[in-house]
Parts: C-alpha cells; structure tokens; sequence
DNA sequence: ATTTTTCTTGCAGAGTGTGTAAACTTACGC
DNA sequence: GCGTAAGTTTACACACTCTGCAAGAAAAAT
C-alpha cells in the first residue's frame, strides 16, 4: 500500500490519508471516542454529558457534533459512513454469490480501532440503552446495503438477503452469543448464516 | 367474552378493561397517535414538535410523555409493552416447534388500531428517519423476546430462532418488501422465513 | 360522603442538537 | 516564502426533547 507521498516534494496530496488534515481529523476523532467511552464506561451513559465528554477531550462542544450525531455514537465509536465508496464498488462488481458478497461487504466496516467490537460489547453488556443506539445505526447501515444489492440482484431477493445477513451480523454483535472477541469475519457470518438456515427447517 | 360488568351493581371492577379509566386512557393515547401520525405524515418528521401534537390531541405536553417515549413513537403508535403478559404465559405453555409459536406471540402484538401495521408503513416511506426509531423499539421489543425463548429452549438454539424470526418481522414492517396491508399474519412470518432459508442455500 | 388511588397539568430545569458567523489552520499556486 | 482558497474549530444563541416535582382533578373504593 503506497502511502501516497510523492517522491520528490515530500509532501502530501490534498485530503489523503496522510495528509496532515486527515491525520488531525483521525486524532481529535478517536480523542472524543476514547473520552466518551471511558466516561461512559465508568459513570454510566446517564451520568456523562457531551459537555464532560467535550472538556476531557478538550474539543469545543460544537465540534462534537461534528464527528458524531449523538452521545451514544461516541461511546461505541460508530463510524459515520459505514460503507465506504470503495467496499461499495467491490461489493458491485463482485461475481460470487449475492449472499457471500454481502458477508464480505458487512464484514469490511472501517474501524478506527481494531478492538472496537470489543468496546462496543463491554458497553452494550452494561448498559442496555447502547444496544438500542446500536440498532439504530445499524438501521442506516443496513439501508444503504439494501441499495447496493438490489443493484445485483432485483427486489425481493436482494431485501431476504440483506435481511439474513444482518440477522446473522446483529447475533454477532449481541453479547452473550458467542464469547468470542474481535470483529466477525465473513466466513464467521456465513457460517451463522447456515446455522439459522438449519434452524428455520427443524 | 364476558366484559367483566359486575351482574349486581352494573359497575366495573378497577382499572379492568371497560373501566372509565381504561376506556379514557385508550381515547387519550389514541388521540395522541392519531394527531402525531397525520401531522408527520402532512409536514414531515422535522416539521412537528411534540406541542403541535398536543395542541392538536388537547393534551399537555407532559401528558404526551405519559404515553409515548418519543415523538416517533407516537407517530407510529408502537405500544409501549410489546408482549403482553397473556401472550408471554401462552407462549411459554405452548407445545408447538419453537419457531412456531415464536411466530405466534412476535404477531399478536397488542395495537390499538388495526390498520397500525399499515400507518407504519405510510410513515416510513416517506420518513426513512422513522425505520431507525422502528428499529430501535424492536430492540426491546427483541430483548423481551429473547428472555422468553430462552426459558423453552437453551442458549445458542434460542438466539437463532429470534434473529430468525425478527428478520422475518422487519421485512413484513419494511415497505417495498411486499405490498400487503394489515399485519403480519403468523403464518405469513413463517412463510418469510422459509423463503429466508431457501435463500440461504443457493 | 369521604378517603384513597390514579391521572393530568404547569412549572422549572438539565441536556441534546443545529444555524451562523468569526477566528484559525492547512493546502495550493505562484 | 507569501497570499489566497478551502476546510475546521469555536463561541454564541436558540429551539426542542424529556424528566422531576407538587398541586389539582377525576375516578374508584370504603
């Protein structure tokens, strides 16, 4: 992976990965992340403001809401745009099966963080609210992933298909369902994919 | 089915179903919902404040939160105990394959109205901010749901049959999925899940 | 008729989230 | 370098959501 430098000058492209914006941007975003959880985690979601969050992470109050809609995003670090342009085109020009396609497309979502997944669980086990928070971007996540599969495969197709692959993705990410940690990979949600479909033809 | 009127005095026993009381409540919620719903429905979302809906129901604005958590809620009338506690004791002495009477108590949600499935619907096409508030009340909806499972069937089993089921309800709630109107039967939710299956092993 | 319980309401207040415009920082061309 | 363009942060002001509390109104129980 080329980093994007050019060779001569030594500087950076505009607004790459790598420039220094972008690189400000990452830090002050994973600076509000990292406050909010560990505020949240410790005092509970009801008894942290965006205002407490905002001073330990020593950005104004405005900015918050620039990286993220809502105190519980913060918390679990959701990312604002949870398909990126190039899984989409991945996922649209791929040529395996709708239903393996979308495991690998839902399984790339971009993290700041690797253990990300395990924050959202420690979260989410001690304060139920967050699932709920969780759901709702997940909600969103899920809409455009239904207008990317029913541009390969048409209609009814495309939402069972979704609809399975969120099922199995959302078992995931329910604590309590498997004591693994980390994020699910697409051979990981494809194999619950199987295990539902044996279960819904007992 | 007896409406509880005591024989001798013509009274009804407290708070029972045909009380004033229960009767009033039920007038009252309704006419919240109803306000919320055609408001949202000819302004938008954005374009509604909870003391547009009370004006119009001729509540007050706290008298709104008594009912509804939200302003979404309310729109689209979700009833704020999703199970009750006759359909969770049915559910829990029943016989059936899990999946089955799974499907039973996910479709005997209480409405107030029979067309709710319908408005819900209407809303959520035009409002696609709604399907995340939707989706959000399921997650309690699910929470509830999954405690009961768990108690016929152990663990993993249980989680399954849930996820399973809830994708098939959230497709019936989605527009665009199919152009029925009413609820969803729980035959038809079974049938969902079929097709759910069939997908799964192409 | 009186007491008790439940529901409604008004008020006060903390907290969330947005529009706007000014200050500031980075990027780019020269 | 240096000046301009573009993007980001910040303070301020403000509408709105939602909760706690206590007094009043309505219904049920005695």
């Amino acid at each position: 992976m080329s980093t994007a430098r050019d060779a001569m000058t030594g500087t950076f492209a505009a607004d790459e990965p790598g420039s220094l914006r972008e690189r400000k941007k990452k830090q002050t975003r994973r600076a509000i992340h990292d406050a909010a959880y560990h505020l949240v985690a410790e005092r509970g979601l009801a008894h942290v403001t965006v205002a407490d969050v905002c001073t330990t992470a020593a950005v104004s109050d405005r900015t918050f809401f620039n990286y993220f809609p809502s105190k519980a995003a913060a918390a679990l670090g959701l990312p604002g745009t949870a398909v990126t342009e190039e899984s989409a085109q991945r996922f649209l020009s791929g040529t395996g099966e709708l239903i393996d396609d979308l495991c690998e497309l839902i399984s790339s979502l971009p993290s700041d963080d690797e253990d990300g997944v395990q924050r959202i669980r420690e979260l989410v086990k001690i304060e139920p609210h967050l699932l709920a928070a969780l759901h709702q971007w997940t909600s969103g996540f899920r809409q455009r992933v239904i207008e990317l599969a029913e541009q390969r495969s048409s209609g009814q197709t495309a939402r069972l298909a979704v609809a399975l692959v969120f099922a199995a993705l959302i078992l995931h990410a329910d604590s309590g369902y498997t004591g693994r940690a980390g994020r699910a990979s697409a051979a990981e949600l494809r194999r619950t994919i199987s295990l539902l479909s044996s279960v819904a033809t007992d």
